[in-house]
DNA sequence: ATGAAAGCGCTAACAG
DNA sequence: CTGTTAGCGCTTTCAT
């Protein structure tokens, strides 16, 4: 890399200070001679200097830079959210570093310690869960953090969410609408909060329909055993009618396993999923989708954190800030076969 | 945010120079004395060091920290690249920032501006084409740089992206293959290198196949305007039987005028589009893709960038590496209504 | 085998 | 109004 112009070199072609130029980089210039300024100027253009943000990092602790870290950047959850937070980075003349923790608790640690060793002013993150100890001493540590579509429990963090249980009831009460009493539930691991709410929504819209909850149309897992097990519930002797994803990537695994048993959507089942799904209103079967308002809540996650940063507002306090689910119900795709 | 323990502290504690836990952190303890050595991890683990990057960056000149400049996130081919990058930087202890060009030339210009003061030891940019000076700056002042999907002719960089005259002219080949004859083509601005070549492949299709390539059947401009536009071509006398959307964003504004007009797919037309379409093997209509192996391409930029970063391979040479368009033709979806 | 000292490029008192 | 000075936390000769 070529040697860039610095401080220094705009000083003495200016033949004023170093100081008196930084003051005028940072807008500091009201009794300024007005030929100084003139000559710092134009310094400053012959030699195209550009302010070295590192050095000024250093001095400043603070490097407009923030961490992100999602499950898995190729969800659209993760994808809408980083856009969101991108966009209101631009704005402030920020920048986010966006890592992929897939999940996995080691992935997270080592993300969230380089993020610290490349001093990051802040975080938003969608936690693991995994790593209680860590949010912790992050949070000791007095760095603004923000957590998004997960709660922690227990941990002042301030958490941007959907209302998840009442997504669930939403969803079940949409097929009970419909009159499906067999409603299967198909999920990740109930281990995360959002996952466990929005099953617990389920299960309440069928107990306040007064239908039992069927523990055999239930699976909350392994998304990869799905192959040995979807089989099984749509095998039951009163299989169900109706099938709840418990997001895209379980759409995404469970509809191979439907094509290759033939499976019409939705006469011999009715397919909903939480998640956006491209294009879905335009294909048929028609799968109706529950949507987070992703854009928005990656929006309102970015402004919370920024705020923080900039002492707009206190860190150690446990807010929740929820959002509504968006029941979009296709009519049926004008593109048929 | 709480102070952190600098070299200075673990020094103290250990009863050592900062110099020399220097030494120990970047690996050169061979001839350390052994007790030193305890001494320093000791000193290390009880305070929980951490070395600052920022100081070693403005130090070393190197931040191992990368800028990518991408059309828009929200896109796939955009998204895979970005996961990709993602992937090989954490492999090698970089991180990447990714920022949202949007097709637009100012926003490109700052980013690189903001990127460069943040001192990034390279960049990988789908350029928007809007810059050429930019690109040349960032050459002269021999930035490791890599082109990824679009190609600015006469610039030495090195750039990865499909075989776009091929993927056009599988594309309309394939149509043509169906007995389609009035094939039309709808594409953002041919003024980017990728979808002239697109075109072109199309244009070379039809005249092997001894069609003429009617203008009428062509658009290729602000897909905002498809409105407008769209129902014109639809209204021809001998209508197109078939059509091809230039990208994925095309496809998305194309099917609601498709849908409007109750036009059925395949029966009233045939749909093909470039890009990736999630789910779309299980919906239908079947829409062919021609796809982009988008993860790839983004491993094989990342790659060539750490390269030229770490002065394994030198910057200045026009290399392209081209990669095969993947034409996917869907079996009728299983799913049907 | 270890330490002293200089300096990366910038900012921020504090003088004058 | 402008310049001097002292670091931010780390690496790197160069001594010892």
């Amino acid at each position: 890399m070529i040697k860039k112009p610095t401080l220094h070199d705009v000083a003495s072609l200016a033949s004023v200070s170093q100081s008196t130029v930084s003051q005028y980089l940072n807008g500091r210039y009201k009794h300024m001679g007005k030929e100084t300024r003139r000559r710092i100027e134009h310094s400053i253009n012959t030699l195209q200097y550009k302010p070295n943000a590192v050095a000024r990092g250093l001095k400043q602790k603070k490097t407009t830079t923030i961490g992100i870290i999602v499950a898995n950047i190729l969800h659209r959850f993760s994808t809408q959210v980083s856009r969101a937070i991108e966009d209101i980075c631009h704005q402030f003349e920020y920048h986010a570093i966006i890592c992929n923790a897939d999940d996995d608790a080691k992935k997270e640690k080592k993300y969230i310690d380089m993020l610290k060793a490349k001093q990051v002013d802040g975080f938003i993150i969608i936690p693991t869960g995994l790593n209680e100890d860590l949010y912790k001493d992050l949070l000791e540590e007095r760095y603004p953090l923000i957590f998004l579509d997960r709660k922690v429990e227990a941990l002042p963090i301030p958490t941007v969410s959907l209302k998840n249980k009442k997504a669930g009831y939403e969803a079940a009460t949409h097929l009970l609408d419909q009159n499906h009493r067999n409603i299967a539930y198909i999920s990740s691991p109930l281990t995360v909060n959002t996952r466990k709410e929005r099953y617990q929504g389920y299960v309440q819209a069928l107990e306040n329909a007064g239908i039992e909850v069927k523990e055999e149309y239930v699976f909350g897992g392994d998304i990869n055993q799905l192959n040995h097990t979807l089989p099984d519930i749509l095998e039951k002797n009163h299989p169900p009618t109706a099938l709840i994803c418990g997001n895209d990537r379980v759409l995404k695994n469970v509809l191979p396993i439907l094509k290759k048993r033939d499976i019409s959507i939705p006469q011999h089942l009715a397919l909903l999923t939480f998640d956006e799904v491209e294009f879905s209103e335009f294909f048929t079967p028609t799968i109706t989708t529950i949507e987070q308002p992703a854009y928005e809540m990656g929006v309102q996650a970015a402004e919370l954190l920024l705020q923080r940063i900039n002492g707009k507002a206190e860190q150690q306090r446990e807010e929740t800030y929820e959002f509504e689910p968006k029941l979009k119900v296709r009519e049926s795709s004008l593109l048929k076969k």
